[in-house]
DNA sequence: TTTAGGG
DNA sequence: CCCTAAA
């Protein structure tokens, strides 16, 4: 295939190392001698007119002093889609905490349709400290989305723990002991052929492995399944007009319009 | 392990 | 859906 586009649609690998991708602004932390001197001290006041800090500025090890372990928990009808466990500095901000969901996401989640609560009560000031909201150890942080803001995807389930960059779940071993392939033939819904649109539109062709865990993360579907059904789909929408389908959703020749325009889409982008 | 294609 | 060469 040709080049991946540029622009980095990883979602954040489970690596050893803690700060290994996150902030690509803060180059390295010199010398450790001194961790707890090198922290947010004055660092606001320095880079005010930027971003106040580099959620990622610190290192799992550091003693940071006056940090803040919070988690955020994204509640969505009811329960927690996914959660992360926060260490950031104690003159963080709202915005900056949104950034680093935004990071931790690898920017599924934009920090400009995150809002994000505490106690029932929205912190719209952006600039405000985190401490101003009453938040300090062990505070737990709701995120909501702002739809207004425009449509946001599914983010990947327990992306982080702990550190940002640190790793969290296990891979899910692949016991394929016995002759486990119980795999039934189950076409995708309607509902699913809609979520790999966007997941295509999202992230452009071949990006399986990251639409599945942005859309099909508690499914069977796997990647592989997402490449087939999208082959399926294109050949779908290059039948003659008139072409009848099994599947019902597939007579409608707006949806199949759809598959057409986004794969064209798709397709420049994926050779640019 | 993931992707791309033919089976 | 499966199989598997390539990456």
């Amino acid at each position: 295939m040709t080049r991946a586009s540029k622009r980095k649609a990883t979602v954040p690998k489970p690596t050893t190392k803690a700060n290994a991708k996150a902030g690509t602004k803060d180059k390295k932390p010199t010398e450790t001698s001194k961790k707890a001197e090198k922290v947010v001290a004055g660092s606001l006041a320095a880079t005010q007119s930027k971003a106040p800090v580099d959620p990622f500025a610190f290192e799992e090890g550091d003693v940071v002093v006056g940090s803040i372990s919070l988690t955020v928990k994204w509640v969505m009808k009811g329960h927690t889609t996914s959660e992360w466990t926060f260490s950031v500095p104690a003159d963080a901000t709202v915005d900056s905490l949104r950034k680093m969901v935004e990071e931790t996401t690898d920017g599924v989640l934009k920090a400009h349709a995150i809002i994000l609560k505490h106690k029932s009560k929205e912190m719209d000031r952006t600039s405000a400290l985190l401490s101003d909201y009453g938040i300090g150890d062990g505070s737990e942080v709701v995120l909501l989305l702002n739809h207004e803001a425009g449509p946001v995807p599914v983010p990947p389930t327990a992306v982080n723990h702990g550190f940002p960059g640190e790793p969290v779940a296990k891979k899910a071993k692949k016991d394929k002991k016995e002759g486990q392939s119980d795999k039934k033939r189950e076409r995708f819904t309607k509902a699913e052929a809609e979520d790999l649109i966007k997941g295509v539109e999202l992230y452009g062709l071949g990006q399986w492995a990251q639409i599945k865990l942005a859309y099909f993360r508690s499914t069977q579907r796997t990647g592989v399944d997402l490449k087939d059904k999208w082959r399926n789909l294109v050949t779908a929408s290059q039948r003659p007009p008139g072409f009848k389908f099994r599947v019902e959703y597939l007579n409608d020749p707006a949806f199949l319009g759809h598959v057409a325009k986004v794969n064209t889409d798709a397709l420049s982008k994926h050779r640019e």
